[in-house]
DNA sequence: TCTGGTAATATGTCTGCACATATTATCCAA
DNA sequence: TTGGATAATATGTGCAGACATATTACCAGA
């Protein structure tokens, strides 16, 4: 017998994968609750709980009170990918890092980005551009927009040499954000400074962050030609 | 008195999670062990766990055994994205969704891709091109290839009416997958079924899937000018 | 037939305890 | 001084029991 075998809450989440890949559990179909899995098991249900919470939280189950637990219908595969904080992810490659700011000024954010990051009325901007390099190759170009209302210290720091990410990781801590992800021909200043042919198709990371409701920054993040983003389920 | 306020799990999150905001605690800064801060919340450790077990797979804190938990230096922001099922993320706007297969070929993939599938000696592949339209207009264009040595039944189906995506997702469940974004420049190919120039912008979506170890597909998707994936944090 | 209240039920979570396990710190001996 | 055994410690996890909560099913009354 196989009776014991499923002590801990990784080998019931394992069994549990398996008779759904088997088809045992077919998808859109219940699976028994917590106390007969446990029973079945030889566990307590709070290790059945830990094991289908789990796989819950993988997209592979739909769980609701009462209702019991089911086989995801479509199983919306949930990629988890790391932002990547650009001087990790080239020194990470064990290539040499560079930062050059290229422009700081005082303005009023496009009317769109704006509304994206729900600005109020009177809050004050400053814009910062930058290209963050990679042995000394372009590797990303940066548009950034920061709130100086949410974040006056901004104001005080030029960040000639230190990057607007950094320092903002560091010195204002966000709640929230949204990020987009897409595809943009270079415009020809894009294409100027990561040195690539205008129009090129450039990967372009679009992110807002916000203090609770307070919108800390906007930030347009356009990669060099050839960049790929990586991630595995 | 504040004191019996923290007796749920998310309560203690919440509490954690202002005071590294509030820089109470900072970053790369050791934060008190679960038994002490159980005592100052009045719960039980299991609750503490609980929230910070949660807080570090958010990557807000690092946990090491013995070594204690410290709050993340590089706050590694990890966002979960829906891999969109097409049919789904069209109906889901109101839009009619619309699929036609292109191409159905037997062949040899490319040896770029036989690699990134890990590809045994032997293995038979069929090719299916298609494209996917969102009230007619098309949405997507999907070059896929399937492994006919780990998916036989594929071969019985001609993937004329129904998506390989959907017809993959119910009949050949996956353990793994590799998933990769970038920008392409279309091709006269591309540009000619998404309706499009030359040369635009296009945002591609890669993905290679296994069974444990046998690959199932690797496909790639060209979504159409000015897609845009989003997510939130 | 419809509506609202109530009971039943499955999951969600807390508690207190125990032991497991990884990792660091320490100390002793060579 | 160095290496290796050993102790100490923080997190990881298991268990049994209890109560909380959301949601469904059902039934009585209008």
């Amino acid at each position: 017998m196989t009776e014991a075998a499923f002590k801990n809450w990784q080998a019931v989440q394992d069994e549990v994968r398996r008779r759904i890949h088997a088809r045992i559990w077919a998808p859109g179909e219940m699976i028994p609750n917590e106390q007969d899995l446990a029973e079945e098991f030889g566990c307590a249900r709070a290790t059945v709980n830990r094991a289908l919470r789990n796989l819950s939280d993988a997209g592979l189950l739909e769980r609701r009170r009462k209702a019991g637990t089911r086989v995801a219908l479509h199983p919306v595969r949930k990629a988890t990918l790391n932002i990547p904080m650009i001087r990790k992810e080239i020194e990470d490659r064990g290539q040499s890092y560079g930062y050059e700011r290229l422009m700081y000024r005082d303005g009023v954010p496009p009317e769109e980005l704006s509304r994206r990051m729900k600005a109020r009325a009177g809050d004050r901007f400053v814009r910062v551009t930058s290209v963050q390099t990679a042995d000394g190759a372009p590797f990303v170009f940066e548009d950034r927009w920061i709130n100086l209302s949410t974040v006056p210290a901004a104001a005080a720091e030029g960040f000639e040499t230190v990057s607007a990410n950094e320092w903002l990781l560091t010195n204002a801590p966000y709640t929230e954000g949204d990020i987009g992800f897409f595809a943009s021909n270079a415009s020809d200043e894009v294409a100027g400074v990561l040195g690539c042919e205008p129009g090129a198709a450039i990967f372009v990371i679009d992110r807002v962050t916000w203090d609770n409701d307070r919108s800390i920054t906007g930030v347009r993040q356009y990669f060099r030609p050839g960049y790929r983003m990586e991630t595995s389920i």
